[in-house]
This record gives structure tokens, C-alpha cells and sequence, in this order.
DNA sequence: CGGATAACCATACGGTCATACGATTATTAC
DNA sequence: GTAATAATCGTATGACCGTATGGTTATCCG
């Protein structure tokens, strides 16, 4: 419902008509509607975490680059397509109540920090691989990374014309500012 | 208002209160409720716009690098005192309520698109004067530009330790892959 | 079996809000 | 000076929403 007519028009009536239920149901289950919509916004946070985490797990099974597996990572926030557009919506919804509710805020920094996390692993990984030049700081180059894929993710989002064509290459060219180099384990 | 409290406790009875007026007044010059905040929310960009015009202005009267100035008008976005964090609440708050509204998704498009036009602008310039490479894209460096400094923007908000001291560093680390030389005209 | 707990419903209440309305006062133009 | 237009106010209205309340039915455990 978020995703379809935006945050302020979901009402607790509405919701449990939408599933199905009475008001009094939903009642039963959340104390009050801020509950249910901090709920709401843990579920698809948790969700897309794990997306992108069985992501990861399939591209390291692959024995693929570094670069690409957290290329494959950060793409997937992008609103390229209908799923991922929907989710786009409600992530941005819920962050911009977040302005005003702690509850809602401390759900997006978290996620945030977690995405932060695990592109600092990444680049740290890379590291020692040989992907990466020794001297770069893993936590500056991920601050600039995350805030690339959260830009575009905007950019793409907002639908100027050509931008959802390159923002794929637009972060890899990103990476390649970082991931310089060549794995010593993925060579013959 | 809306930076203090947020977009959802703007009434047309408070602000009419804050306005020192009563609300009919506040009605006799808007017809709508939606038509106050677009009008609102065209004031703060346009705003903001002349605002990063005159940083513009005065760093290219001053002869700075055009990175430099570019840094500067940047770093103007980023919410890093008291006022910047409240032009960005509200910013953003709108950005949140313009994912279902077309008006308020047509000020936040026209806006963006007029920051990405000015970075292309000031990156050709750049390539001109010789601080760019020929060979960079104007386009695809506005857009990585633009996307930095707004997914910067975000997570200066959310205060992430440490990182508002480092963004501006950020900004400037990643205007220095794009612009890599010096320019004839301020060499001796 | 029987009692407790959970699932489930319909409705009423109190509050808030956007907007409509009708009126009065000030300003401007001819 | 007067007619029109703008500025200004107070209140009424109708709709909606979140939550409280009181109830009924199902499920499960000892």
C-alpha cells in the first residue's frame, strides 16, 4: 500500500481491509498504528538486507570478483525495475518520516551502517586479495561508494532520461576507482 | 515549520498562527493547502538555487580554480550547521511527500536537474581551461558528482561518527578524479 | 472437560483538519 | 466620493482517523 499511494494513505481502516481483517484484529496485533508501520519498515529493511546478502553468498560461491559481487550488491537498491522501484518507495517514505521519529530513524541508520559494513568488508577483503592498493582507507572509500549507489539510486529513481542506461556503468566506474587491481587467488 | 516539527504538523490553523493572521486569510491567498506547500517548497529551492548562483559567482570573480568553486557550491548542500540542516529537512521532507505528488515531483525534478546542468557545465568549462581531461564525459562525471554529494548529504544528516568531518574531504577526493590538471589561464 | 488465552469483530468516541461561508474593514481607481 | 477590489476575520461543517470498548468465537493445554 505504501509502495502504490504512498505513506499518508495508509489508515489502520485501510490496512485491515486490505488484509482481510477487522480494525480490531490489527488492533490485537500492533498497540498502536506507529507500531504496525515501524514494523512495516523493519520487515522490508530486513528483507532487502537479506536480498542482498544471499547476493553476496552466491557471487563469492561463484569464485567472481570482488568488484563484481559488490557491483551485483549495490545494484540491486537501484529502482531499475517494478519490484525494486516499490521497494525504493517505501525505503524513501519511511526516510522521510524518519526526519521526525526516532523509532523510524534509528531503523534507517542501521541499515545504512549495515550497507556502510559490508562495503568496508568488501574493500577491506579486496585489500588483501590484491584488488585494492594498500593505502586506500576502507571506511572513507565506502562512505564515497554507498553514497554513490545512494545517489543514483535517486537519480535513477527520478527518471531523467539515460540515467537508468548508465547508472550500472556509472557504479562500476565508481568501483574502479577503488578496485584497481587483480585479485592474486583469481589468477591461473 | 516544517523544519522544526516536520511536514505532517503543518496544519493551515498553525500557520496560519505562525503567520499572525487568521485562517481565512491564509486561504484568500491560497486556494488549497497543497497549493501553500508547493508554493513553500518552490521558495526554499529557488532559494537555495540563488544561494549556490552567488557562491558561483563570487569564487569565479575571486579567479579560484573551478574545482574549488565547484567544492564550494557542493558543500553547500551538505547539512553541516544549524540552517543547512534545517533547508535539508525540509528538502527532504518534500522529497518524501513529492514520491506521490506530481507538482512537488516536478520542483524536486526541475531542481536536480538543474544542480546536474551546473556541475556539466562547470566540468566542461573545466575541460576547456585544461583542469579536465578531454576525454571525460561532461554527462556521466555530472552525474557521479551530483550523486556523491547528495548520498554525502544524507549521511552527513544521519551523523554517522565521523563523517561530517570527512565530507568535505569526500567531496573534494572525488571532484579530484575528474578534475586532474591545472588550468592555463591561472598559471603564471 | 473446562478454563485460559488468543483470534476476531462491530461500533462508538473524541479529536483534528481542510475547506466553505458570510461578514467587515481597508485600499485603490476613476 | 463611490464603486470595486483586496485584505482580513470568525465560525460552521463535513469528513476522517486513531483508538477505546465490549463483546464473541476458536484454540489449546492440563
Amino acid at each position: 500500500m505504501i509502495a502504490e499511494t504512498g505513506l499518508d494513505t495508509v489508515t489502520v481502516s485501510r490496512t485491515a481491509a486490505r488484509a482481510g481483517m477487522s480494525v480490531g484484529l490489527v488492533q490485537h496485533y500492533f498497540r498502536a498504528k506507529d507500531d504496525m508501520l515501524l514494523h512495516a519498515f523493519q520487515e522490508v529493511s530486513t528483507e532487502i538486507a537479506d536480498r542482498v546478502a544471499r547476493v553476496v553468498r552466491e557471487g563469492a560461491t561463484h569464485r567472481r570478483t570482488i568488484a563484481d559481487v559488490l557491483l551485483d550488491a549495490l545494484a540491486e537498491h537501484l529502482p531499475l525495475d517494478g519490484p525494486r522501484r516499490a521497494e525504493f518507495r517505501v525505503v524513501r517514505a519511511f526516510a522521510g518520516r524518519a526526519l521526525d521519529s526516532p523509532a523510524l530513524a534509528e531503523v534507517d541508520a542501521r541499515t545504512a551502517e549495515a550497507v556502510h559494513a559490508e562495503i568496508a568488508r568488501a574493500v577491506r577483503d579486496g585489500t588483501e586479495c590484491g584488488e585494492v592498493e594498500p593505502d586506500v582507507d576502507a571506511d572513507t572509500a565506502a562512505t564515497r561508494i554507498a553514497s554513490v549507489a545512494e545517489g543514483l539510486a535517486t537519480r535513477v529513481y527520478r527518471g531523467a532520461p539515460g540515467v537508468a542506461d548508465h547508472a550500472r556503468a556509472a557504479l562500476r566506474a565508481e568501483l574502479g576507482t577503488v578496485f584497481t587491481g587483480r585479485c592474486r587467488q583469481h589468477e591461473g
